[in-house]
Parts: structure tokens; C-alpha cells; sequence
DNA sequence: CATGAATGAGATTTCATTCAT
DNA sequence: TATGAATGAAATCTCATTCAT
């Protein structure tokens, strides 16, 4: 009532502030761990530590909300930083991107967010494209012109890049990935990801390495 | 009371009278579709053409059809008659499997049971677990033991033949199953199907074949 | 169908059938343990042993069954069958009386008709009113009747017999029947009884009797 | 943030806010009115003024509800108020006890709290012992000890106290309460509650007046 | 008459969203 | 901006009642 002088700083400039970073940060976990229709607004405003009308200060409803944590999701964590340095050679390379991807797509501590937009790619088709272009087919995609440049060096003889570098990707996640996700396994150890890994690589290059 | 001869009709014995098969239909289509979460009793109760009481009368609450609905996928959709004659060279029936496998796993007309049941697995593990036990691991190790087969029949040499079936297992779906999830892409052509398989067979013997 | 001959004897009049007997055994039971509205007409059916549709067969709805149990409660136990022999003397009677009262009023075994009908009289004025008038206000006449023909003896002074027989009644009912009802206690014991009922009897002719 | 000076307004401290009060005066009357199943969520809102979802802030469901309409009764209009001066002579003091007394179980304007309680008291046994103990035996039991003060005072001779006042309590009601409660009976007028407490006080004295 | 499958109205409860402060 | 009280639409589930057999 009293507002003693409006000299609030200009600062809060909607973007970054650190209240929509606090509901972006409580939204994830909750979203990540119940689903989109499990998570309720409630919820998040008791995780985030913020008031529920916060919430739809920084979002126009529940569904924007969620589109702001897939994004970030996709930009943010999808994989966009993995080393492909065209100049290395392909067994390096593969077991590094083997080992990223298991911690990509098994991220301990619970609340995957590719199950959380695999549930509901269905119902909200560009979300699901979204992330699927960010995280998957980049990544892919990335793999596959790394594999490329392999195979214009001579190390590797390959038809179908794109469908080799999915097969990899794929391959890593043998026995690894569906537990984690359907049983609730806890993120796979050290070990166990090096020899499914390893093996991969290993067929990969019986596959695919040029033989002088 | 007299009612001289039992010629009383089926009388229904709500074991798999129409109406049961009728709303576990309608359930399927909507689950599948929406989620668990998603689908309303309601419009359950319409697409299966029943009235919301019915639905009460043959199930005692949501989660208990939805686990029949599961249940049915698992045991009778789960591709438990994939053929493994261990007398069959592995090529032959690689490739057979792995085209019945993305048939099972990309169900043309949407409304994915593996998707669906994923999404719900970390709040129902008894129906994430049970699922997986029947349709991925069920599917891996009657795959293994035919491996394992080959590999008694000098054919094949592995190492691990449960990895080696899970990852022939995934190789078979790369470019298809995620794209399928994620993006709503229709189910994949036989064309498309065809040259995944085959690429996964090839792959698979280049690096397993015993070579004599 | 084929109702080879319709010969079956003209029993059954409808008016005490034994399956009408049953239902209003179980619907009794059921009314009395949980009330009008948490009684339920499946649990009805369940008790009584007969299908729910048979209980329309003989009661138009719920409410007309409940009013034949009531019904049946004010007419059949409602105590009409109290020994009012004017010739005998109050202090006797008076004491047999309060036993028999108790006995009505706290009846064993749960299912306090007395408590069942209170709950509902506002909701259902003609059903209270019909058991007041049979079960209470019948009692007490009749026992005014028999104190005013002991008034006509000498024996007591009483200027409201109406009013003293509702005193007495009341007083028999010290300590017994707001605990049983209320607290769930179990019906009192004999000595209890005796003592109570003995008290009020004391009582009672201390305050009418007339002392030559 | 800054706020300068906390004057914040009184912020509904949830204690007493002004909807609580709203919605227990309004489901006061309809849970009294109907009883604990006869009401509904949706008529407690709409005699409050109150939309159902509000219903649900303030209250966890219709059982706390109801405990707290309960509760309210036992503690606040309980009757916890009767003066019991033990210097003052019993004719008095009952005199005034049981205008009092009939006032609190007659309560004028329909819905009566002991009726509603009486009725739900098998099913809820809690809230049954905590009406009981506090209305009944509290009112009972504060008599007693003024019973016996005057037996100490040499003005009354009384065996057991307790029994005594019981034996007042419910005698204070012959004629009154159980057409009230039965017949939907208007409150007693004044004249009637006078008659019938000056013969429970004439009779409780031939009883129980130590007389010189 | 007797059944029990089927219904649909209505009950309780949840939750995304709004709004006055 | 931030709050949280308040809302009302919609969800799950119950149950009195009907009806074909």
C-alpha cells in the first residue's frame, strides 16, 4: 500500500531472473519424475519454493511451462557437447560417444526426460519433435558426419552413415537402457558400461573398418 | 424354478463375456492413445460404447484395467511366437525375428503398449516390471538361447550371448522405433524395414560369424 | 419360454412369502448396523441372500423397504407386550417394567432400531412419528394408564400420570442408554439393570406414593 | 522485497479466517439438518457461500469436516456454562440446571447436534466418545460434584451422586425431548419446560432431601 | 418370480487457473 | 512482482434402480 519509492532496480529482466530459474529448476524435477499429467502445478510451486500464481507470473499455463523444461532439456543437456573431432580416429571416438550417450540417456537420480517426452510425444507433437530433432537426430546426425569424415580418410567403409550411426548409438544401450527405464535399475556401473560399450565398438569396426 | 433342462445361456461368465472384451478393447485404444494418466474413465467408457458404471462393474478401479490391458499386451501381444528353430541358420532367422520385432514394436495405428507402459513404469513398477519381463526380456533371452544354440552348432562365436541378443535386438529398430515414438511417423515401410534388417544381419555376422 | 403348464399353486400371496421374510430379515440387520443412508441395497441383497432385483420384486424402492422394517420394529418388538395387570402393585410392576424397558431400549448385539429411527425422523417425519407413537408414546400411555389405575386404587398420588410415566421410563435409562448408544458400550449387565431400575423405582414412589 | 514496515494485512491466519467461519456456520446447518451422509459437499457449499474447491482448502475431507462441526458442538455449546455455585441450594441451582439443560437439547431452529451425533456414533466411534464425554458425562459429571457438595452440606442424602445426576438430567427431558426429536416437535415453550423441571425438582427432593 | 448385468445420476475430491491485495 | 485464497470444471467412483431373460 505504502510502496515507500518504486526503486526497485531494473533488474528481473524476465529472462534469467532467479525466480524463473528456481520454477524452471523445481519443474524439472517434478515433471521428470511424475510425468506431465502426474506433476501438479502445486507440487511444483512447493518444489520450486515459490507461490503457485509465481508459476503463471513467468508461464501462461502448465503446458508452456513443461514446453520451457523440454527445451532446456533438448538444448541445454541434449547432448550438444560431444567431442567429434573428425581428425581422431573412429575407436576413440566411438568408445568416448559410447560412454557420454549411457550418461546421457541413463542419468542417475532418477527422472529421465526421455521417458518424460517419450510419454507424451503423442499428445503434444511438437514437443516430442522438439526434443527428438535436439537430442536424437542431432545427435545422430553429428555421429554420422564424424563417421563420414572417417570414411573419406579411408579408416572406415560405410553405405549408410546415418543408419550406421543410429545402429551405434542404439548398440550402447544394450541391456543397459530398458532396465533402467521399465525396472527402475539404477543408472549402470562404470563396468558394466565399458564392456557393453566396448563391444559395440568392437562390432561397429568388424562391421564397418576398412581392412588394407 | 422347474427350468427343465439347463439351457440357461452362457449367463456371462465374466471371464471373457463381450462386454468384457468389449471394454478392455476400448480401454486399450484409449490408454494406448493417452496414457495412463490421460485417459478418463469416461471416455473409456464411450469409445468401449459401455456406460461408466459398467466399467466399474468388470474392473474394480482404473488401475486395475489398465494392468488387464497390459497384462493382455505383455502375454498376448508380447511376441511370444517368435519362431527360434535352433535347427535354422542364424541368417535366415535373424532377419525372420527382426522383422517380426519392429512389427511388435511399431504397431501401425498408434497407440504404442511399450511407450505407454514406459511412461508409468517409476509409478507402477509391478506393471513396468512384468511387461518388461514378457515382451523385452522374454523376447532377448528365448533369442539368446538360440544364439547360444548356433554357437553349440559351430556357427556363431559369442561371447555373451544375452548382450549379443540385445543388441541385434536394437540395431533392428534403428532410424525406425524412435522416429515412430517421437515424431508420430507412421509405421515404417517394408522397404525401409527390409534395409535396416538386413543391415543389422550383416552386421551381426560380420562380427559373430565363426568363420572357417 | 415353454412354461409347461402354469401350474403353480397359488402360494406366495406376497404378503409373507419367506423370501419377502428373508429380505426383511437382512434388510433389517443392514438398516439397523448402518443407518438409512449407509445402508446399501446391494449389501441388502447380499445379507438377505437374494439378488438385488428380487428386493423390487417385493419393495417399490429403498425408502418403502426401510418404512416396512420400522414398521415391523414399532409394531413387533415396540413392546405392546408389556404386563400392565392393574391389580398387581406399582412397586412390582413398576420394576418389572424398567427391566423390560432396558431391554427394549439397550437390545444386544448392535443395531439400535431406537438410534436408527432418531438419525432419520427429520428426513423422513411419518416414519419418526409412527415409531414415537407406537414405541414411546404407546409405552408410556399404557403405563400412565396403569399408574392412573393405581391412582383410582390409593396406592399412589399422582397428579400428571402422563407426565410420571415419562419420568419413570426416562429414569430407568440413567447411566445405561446414552453410553451404549454413544460410546458403543455393550449392553448392561443384570446387576446393573437391577440397580438402576431400582433406584428410579425408590425414587419413583418416594415422590407418589401415597403414605397412609 | 523491501516492504518497508510489516503492515501486511491480517492474511487470513486459516485459524479463524472469515470462509472458515463461512463454511462451518454452513455446514453446521446442513450436516444437523441431514446428518453425516445425508449431507453433501456440494449443498455444505452452496448454504456456506462457498464454492466446493474451497471447501477442500480449509478442511482435508468431509470426515474432518464434520469433526470439526462436531467438536465445535462439544466444546462451545456443550453446555461447558452451567453455573454449579456449590453454596447455592439445590432447589435453585437444579431448577436453573434444567431450563438450561432443556434449552441445550432442544435447541430451537431444527438440527439438532445430538441427534446428528446419536446417529453417526456406531460408525464413528471417536467422534461419538469425544461428543459423549464432553456434553453428557461433562455436564453429568459437574452436577454430581454438586450433589455431593450439598451431601456435605447436610442438605441432600445421596448414595451414589453419579446415578443421581443422570437420574435428574434425564428426567428434566420426560415429555419434551423425545416428541422434539421423534415427532419434529417445536421447542418446548416455556411454560411446558417449567412444569416438567419443577416436577423432576418436587420429585428429585422427596427422594433425595435430608430432612430434619 | 428371480436374476444380475447394465445404467446414469450424483457423490467426493483434485487441480489448473484467476484475482484482489 | 509475488502471493495464496478462491474457483469450477472435470475426474474417479458408488449405488439405487431397471430390464431382458
Amino acid at each position: 500500500m505504502i510502496d515507500a519509492a518504486d526503486t526497485t532496480p531494473p533488474v528481473t529482466p524476465d529472462e534469467d531472473s532467479s525466480k524463473r530459474r528456481q520454477i524452471l529448476e523445481g519443474a524439472r524435477k517434478v515433471f521428470m519424475d511424475l510425468g506431465f499429467d502426474g506433476a501438479s502445478m502445486g507440487e511444483i510451486a512447493r518444489v520450486a519454493g515459490v507461490s503457485k500464481g509465481t508459476l503463471y507470473v513467468y508461464f501462461t499455463d502448465k503446458f508452456r511451462l513443461f514446453e520451457a523444461i523440454v527445451e532446456e532439456e533438448a538444448v541445454h543437456r541434449g547432448g550438444s557437447n560431444f567431442s567429434f573431432d573428425p581428425a581422431r580416429d573412429a575407436e576413440t571416438v566411438l568408445s568416448e560417444f559410447g560412454h557420454a550417450w549411457i550418461a546421457v540417456v541413463c542419468r542417475p537420480g532418477g527422472g529421465s526426460a526421455i521417458r518424460t517426452v517419450m510419454a507424451i510425444a503423442e499428445r503434444m507433437p511438437e514437443v516430442g519433435r522438439r526434443y527428438y530433432d535436439c537430442v536424437i537426430e542431432g545427435t545422430i546426425g553429428r555421429l554420422a558426419a564424424y563417421l563420414q569424415a572417417r570414411v573419406d580418410a579411408k579408416e572406415l567403409a560405410i553405405d549408410d552413415c546415418h543408419l550406421a550411426a543410429s545402429q551405434f548409438q542404439l548398440m550402447c544401450q544394450a541391456t543397459l537402457f530398458l532396465p533402467f527405464i521399465f525396472q527402475g535399475a539404477p543408472a549402470p556401473s562404470p563396468g558394466a558400461v565399458d564392456k557393453v560399450v566396448a563391444s559395440a565398438v568392437r562390432m561397429f569396426l568388424a562391421a564397418y573398418a576398412l581392412r588394407t
